[in-house]
DNA sequence: GCCGTTTTCGGCCCGACTGTTTTCAGTCG
């Protein structure tokens, strides 16, 4: 029996801890502090804020050092932080530097230097006081600041207040993606265009993006831009070149075209892929080894430029297999890489079927037939009808099993289960008894509400749902919802644990506003011995298509075929269910 | 502050753009 929530309750949660290191990175930074150590504090930010167990039980342990980018000092202030809720470090660079200068720092075109500047020569410590002397013109007193830094300043600060959780200025990669490719397709087409690719966050299939990349190559680039920014989609053009141009599509999507030199093809596009931190780290471990690395080429100490046309020869000259972009993270792919054991990624071929769909016998709004029509067209081989029980009361539920009997003997190419979605209640109790639930084919159980409750009671629930011997799969476990909603606080590691030594499957739901577990909680739980199914929850029958952005998710989370269910036939699920 | 296929000390990615400059620092990705 593992102890829940208790300790935990107690413990600060890890955005909050990644939140006090980004605070002093930008205090130091202030400061004027060393820039690498800067980088360091604001690394580990990263690593904490993605980690899906608990850093401050991992560094009161000691045991936090195992994460890259941590080691004994900032492991200690974790520690610190965990027992009085506050660092010295911050209190006493708060008393050198008006906390104010944190917000100014962060307003485009101003940097920690110039917030610094500001303060000390025209004593500005706040938002509002900038605001004011860029209105009065007063910015331009400082040497290398002139009226185009003031327009800016003041640009970006009367920009619609964002409501922190609502506006992000990402977008769904679920909406970004069908325009992506269409803009693709349309570019290859084009006869001034030779090649041409996604690149960006949007190739490593992240799931929100802030813009979209493409790189291309023609024998006449300007012929290209002219192309791309005379599109009838584009609303603004905001930069337009003779190799590089940046518009902004009606529906608000911002794109960035790039036209390269062909013959560094592959060094443009694995730099424009990125992510950073992969480049930068590919580039720190080159340097090691004499080599430096830009988009232009490999330069040796001694030699030529090395310049390729393909993405996978530069991985190679470098020393590593291709890198699938999804993984790009600096999360472990290099060294895997250069060892020749990177994992081999699910892919949206592997899925054999469909196991989480709603059709108008609960609230979804394409019928039993259509909806099993429409997934048998998309080659599933089988489809589980999860409508909401807590829709089904009285004898409609079997009546509803009656009729997916009647359909399932109708298509003989797919099969079609009696599944069902039950809500696991405050008490952890579900909204189906036992006896029923032993009579469908397929249990998948979500929390639908009360996501607000505290961390020992969402565990104790999540737990509860894991050892009910009929539950097949946890619904979307973390019930986040990307741009409104962050994931429940819940002592994941428990139940990743509760779910491997249970057998209970976790979904990963495809929708494109959950993708639910996310990549790096996929991870973990798989890490922990736990299989995965990647479902759409599709309410209506185009939702179906979704099932690629669990796919992307699953890639994200280092995911093989093997540690994905429904990449087996119904037969073999069947036989993998609690007994 | 972190870290090790040249290192437990001495490094730490690279280049473009911007606004303001007569040669560059700061910012950005």
């Amino acid at each position: 029996m593992i102890a829940v929530g208790m300790a935990g309750d107690s413990l600060p949660r890890n955005q909050e801890l990644a939140e006090q290191f980004e605070l002093l990175a930008d205090l130091l930074e202030l400061d004027g502090a060393d820039a690498f150590r800067l980088s360091a504090y604001r690394r580990a930010a990263d690593r904490i804020r993605e980690s899906s167990a608990s850093v401050a039980r991992l560094a009161v342990e000691g045991k936090a050092t195992q994460i890259p980018g941590i080691g004994g000092t900032i492991q200690d202030k974790i520690a610190e932080y965990a027992e009085t809720r506050d660092l010295r470090a911050v209190a006493k660079l708060r008393g050198r530097v008006p906390v104010g200068l944190v917000q100014m720092m962060k307003v485009p075109g101003l940097g920690p230097k110039t917030a610094r500047r500001l303060w000390q020569e025209l004593g500005i410590e706040t938002i509002d006081a900038l605001r004011g002397a860029a209105e009065a013109k007063q910015l331009r007193e400082l040497s290398g600041l002139g009226p185009k830094t003031e327009e800016r300043v003041l640009a970006a600060l009367n920009r619609p207040a964002r409501d922190g959780s609502a506006n992000t200025g990402r977008v769904l990669l679920g909406r970004v993606l069908p325009v992506l490719r269409e803009t693709v397709a349309e570019l290859a087409e084009h006869p001034a265009c030779e090649r041409v690719s996604e690149a960006g966050s949007a190739r490593r299939r992240i799931e929100t993006v802030k813009d979209v990349d493409l790189i291309a190559t023609a024998p006449d680039p300007p012929a290209l831009t002219q192309h791309f920014v005379s599109h009838p989609r584009v609303a603004e053009v905001v930069a337009h070149g003779r190799t590089k141009a940046t518009v902004v599509s009606y529906d608000g999507f911002r794109f960035d075209l790039r036209v390269v030199p062909p013959e560094s093809y592959g060094n443009l596009l694995q730099h424009f892929t990125g992510s950073k931190d992969h480049n930068v780290a590919l580039r720190e471990s080159a340097v090691r080894r004499g080599l430096s690395v830009s988009e232009y080429g490999v330069q040796p100490e001694e030699g030529e430029l090395f310049q390729t046309t393909d993405e996978e020869e530069l991985y190679g000259h470098l020393g590593y297999a291709w890198i699938p972009p999804e993984l790009r993270e600096n999360r472990g792919e290099l060294e895997a890489a250069r060892k020749g054991e990177l994992p081999k990624l699910v892919a949206l071929e592997d899925i054999a079927g469909d196991l989480h769909m709603h059709t108008t016998w609960s609230d979804g709004r394409g019928t039993l037939e259509e909806m099993v029509g429409a997934a048998r067209e998309l080659g599933r081989g089988y489809v589980a009808i999860c409508d909401h029980a807590k829709r089904l009361r009285g004898d409609l539920l079997e009546r509803q099993a009656a009729e997916i009997q009647t359909v399932n003997e109708r298509h003989g190419d797919i099969e079609v289960l009696a599944g069902v979605e039950v809500d696991i209640r405050r008490d952890g109790s579900l909204d189906l008894e036992d006896e029923t639930l032993a009579a469908r084919d397929w249990v998948m159980a979500s929390i639908h509400s009360g996501f607000t409750e505290g961390r020992a009671e969402l565990t104790r629930r999540l737990l509860a749902a894991c050892e009910n011997p009929h539950v097949d799969c946890v619904g979307h476990p973390s019930g986040r919802k990307l741009n409104r909603r962050a994931p429940y606080d819940a002592d994941w590691d428990a139940v990743f644990a509760r779910a491997a030594e249970t057998g209970t499957f976790l979904e990963i739901n495809a929708q494109p506003d959950r993708l639910d577990l996310k990549d790096a909680m996929a991870r973990a739980a798989v890490g922990a011995g736990v299989k995965v199914v990647i479902s759409t929850d599709a309410h209506r029958v185009h939702e179906l298509g979704n099932l690629e952005l669990g796919v992307f998710q699953a890639r994200r989370g280092w995911l093989t075929k093997d540690d994905v269910v429904n990449t087996r036939p119904w037969a073999k699920v069947r036989r993998m269910l609690k007994a």
